[in-house]
DNA sequence: TGGTACACTGACTATACAGTCAGTGGGCTG
DNA sequence: CAGCCCACTGACTGTATAGTCAGTGTACCA
């Protein structure tokens, strides 16, 4: 008997399914994936194993479900911030800034997203496939810039895709050496550097 | 009784080392720590299990001498190379050309090496201490060079480990788009058009 | 050629953990 | 308030595999 367009049912499965995907999110950013066991998750989310195979049908399957709630966020993020802004260079910076914001205040998503690179290699599933779509929607995001760019003579005209991949590149490296403790300090100072180091680097002059 | 030096039994040690030691490389490439079994790199060096545990303390400690072999391996390239250069477009450029080729001709060492960086977020040890530091050393490689090159007022005074760490993570993601088969294209080409891209982005012009 | 040393083997043990399912009890309904 | 429904539990099962060690056979030496 739906009441306000959601049954009791219904609001207890949102609520289970988001509690267990929060805490594995945090179990599996601490341990990766072979280290966390479901009886972490299930520990951390306060509930029993057996609840966790009620909302989701397999360890992998939840950490898929983190994976991908994380990426959809950053994209929606992305795609707003950057509209916000109507130059070129306002728009790869918005790029460049809201990923990096993004992953300083959701460091646990990150190590969850960058280990999946990894795992990219050893098993090239049709998981992975889903995963190389949802990246590469990233980086379709600075495709109309970087072809506005080259339209106006601003930057030269070749391999956008890589000069796409770059640009992620570069700010992943900066997120990877924060996260690690590799680098310090502001992040803001950070953002302007890489920003800086890439607008210089695309351009025609 | 040594004999020219070695003894029978170095020979053979050294030579049963280096057989596990290259069939482990290939079998963590191909499944990646987890899911590689000493089984399985025991089959692949065409010996029985119970060997390779006469060689090696633990399956840990196979997959950290793959990795710190490779990376010696490379880390000699790049100074050769590097050194074989006078000018800092030049050692940059070899910096470049060198860990891009080393790849691209040890394809599985750098799946390796690369699942690594997600494991140094899961497992803060002792041994990733050890990573760290031959990671380190690739960007020492790099800091003279920037040094010299701010003395001369090539490049702008600024933030030389965050430049050198640049230089690495755009190479590392243009081996890393390839391997993925992201990206196709000649390697020569790929080199140009990072350095290209790296050289005008750390310029003061 | 007989004997010994030792590199090698692979069946075995111990453990860890993903996934299951019979049982429980709290809350809702009639 | 009786009784049922079902969300939840956690002990249990099956399996995978890291690491061990008693036994084997070959190469070498006397």
């Amino acid at each position: 008997m739906p009441v306000l367009g959601k049954t009791k049912q219904e609001v207890l499965t949102e609520f289970r399914t988001a509690e267990i995907l929060e805490a594995a999110r945090r179990v599996f950013a601490e341990r990766g994936f072979h280290e966390a066991t479901v009886d972490d998750i299930a520990e951390a989310a306060g509930v029993a194993k057996g609840t966790v195979y009620l909302y989701y049908h397999s360890k992998r399957d939840i950490y898929w479900a983190a994976l991908k709630h994380g990426i959809a966020a950053l994209l929606e993020e992305l795609e707003k911030e950057m509209a916000g802004s109507k130059t070129m260079a306002g728009k790869i910076h918005a790029f460049i800034a809201t990923k990096m914001r993004y992953f300083e205040q959701h460091r646990d998503f990150f190590k969850i997203y960058y280990s999946e690179f990894g795992n990219a290699f050893a098993h090239p599933t049709q998981v992975h496939e889903e995963f190389k779509d949802l990246y590469n929607r990233q980086a379709r995001l600075l495709d109309p810039v970087l072809q506005e760019g080259i339209r106006q003579k601003a930057f030269r005209n070749i391999r956008r895709g890589a000069t796409a991949a770059v640009i992620a590149d570069v700010t992943r490296g900066a997120i990877t050496q924060r996260l690690l403790g590799w680098s310090k300090g502001d992040v803001e100072n950070e953002i302007e550097f890489i920003f800086d180091m890439v607008w210089k680097g695309i351009g025609t002059r």
